[in-house]
DNA sequence: GGCTGTGCTTGATCTGGGTCAAGGTCAAGC
DNA sequence: GCTTGACCTTGACCCAGATCAAGCACAGCC
């Protein structure tokens, strides 16, 4: 478990992802010396284990490269997702000494940590942060209960096709790499991550990749590069509305 | 739809749940004048909608009493309820214009609304409301994720099972009337409503419920009222660790 | 009293996705 | 070049829960 710890209070603010520069909105402050004395870098390579649950978890932080995941396990081995923290995702709770969940690097994975109780301390102080924070909550509470409708009424085809368009709507590479309409990008997780992440088995999710793939409605090349020549095909077989849902 | 305004300017902050009354925190000091100017009731009954995913929603709003269910659509009429909320919680997001859920009343209902626009500054300015209201998000996301974990992986009995549990540990009612360790309480959901928050069919509700009670496991006095002779035995059902999962 | 509508239960049958099992692909290490 | 192991695919079969259908319980209303 190789934690190195990177720049420390030479920090500069500029490296942050983009959430995380909003957190550090006051950069001109005197607050400023405040925020980089807590703050320093973890790398985590793919699979590694962040935290268990009922661990003790003495930071937050900020994903800055990589993919993590939340998880939760039953005693029989059950597992489902319920979380997946992309670049900028807010990672933890303040006010909480213990993890919920388990946390994994689904890729390999930097963090930019806070010490906890310093962060938790400076919420009551910096109106900015903490309404930031809220924000972003308020954001990963819409996306768990568009996840829940995905969860609890789609068919497993449909399930595949929200999580690709979910994936391709957050990766940052798919801009670029586009032409002519052409979406490419690369999965961050296993089938059997995506399996929990869908509630199905990854037998299912193999499946149901090799269909859409025979219907022409995504291409592979090797097992993780995926290339959706439509989008609006795809987006088709997702079950959701068209539109964004905004009447 | 009748939405009666009740009390106005003189509303008394003892009036709010909890988690209300721990929003107005500072009673004592002059921001008081402010969130009673922004403050008024409105009642519905069981069925009524309050609002449609889409509908411009101008209010934020605390439960004072009843129950009512957060909800999303498919164009096809598949429908996954993603938040009950019971007394004290919180509905809607300050800073949104229009709603994204439809709301709807499951049993008659206050509510102890706010305008939106106003309470949206008011945080800016109170840093005890933004947090306070950020602690109830993230305990709301992490029911989400309990939910999550439901609808992906436990079966149809599992699932009746932790609803049960969920709405005996909720109910305030259940505490009082518990003798000797049974507990009872009224269900606040139709079947339909309970298989809309499960992502199951009423029929499959109808004969879990059917197969609990001939288990011994819970008792049917009419249609709604719930008595669990002994909570370990239901607690055994929902697939959940024996313990709150805290080391 | 009977009628109507809403909510609930139960039975018969079907099917999507789980389970079990075999084998394929590819990169790393000897 | 062969072995090993991680990851993925595919096939055969099965079952939990969906679907379709009938009927019950009970409150409100004429």
């Amino acid at each position: 478990m190789p934690q190195r710890q990177l720049a420390f209070p030479q920090v500069d603010c500029a490296d942050c992802p983009i959430r995380h520069r909003a957190v550090c909105a006051r950069c001109e402050s005197d607050e400023l010396e405040h925020l980089e004395a807590i703050k320093y870098y973890r790398n985590y390579e793919a699979g590694q284990t962040i935290v268990w649950a009922g661990d003790k978890m003495d930071f937050v932080a900020s994903v800055v490269h990589g993919v993590a995941a939340l998880s939760q396990t039953m005693e029989d081995g059950r597992r489902q997702m319920v979380g997946l923290l992309l670049p900028s995702d807010f990672l933890g709770r303040p006010n909480r000494e213990r993890a919920t969940y388990d946390v994994t690097a689904t890729t390999d994975l930097q963090l930019c940590c806070f010490r906890r109780v310093p962060f938790h301390d400076m919420l009551s102080t910096n109106a900015h942060v903490s309404q930031r924070l809220l924000e972003m909550t308020l954001d990963e509470l819409d996306a768990a209960r568009e996840w829940m409708l995905l969860l609890g009424r789609k068919t497993a085809r449909e399930k595949i096709a929200s999580f690709l368009s979910i994936i391709a709507r957050r990766d940052a590479t798919i801009n670029q790499n586009a032409k002519s309409g052409e979406v490419a990008f690369d999965l961050p997780l296993t089938r059997e991550a995506m399996a929990d992440y869908l509630g199905l088995t990854l037998e299912t999710v193999s499946r149901q990749m090799s269909g859409l793939k025979r219907d022409g409605v995504i291409r592979l090349e090797g097992k993780r590069h995926i290339v959706i020549p439509d989008f609006d095909v795809l987006m088709d077989e997702t079950g959701d509305d068209a539109d964004g849902g905004v009447f």
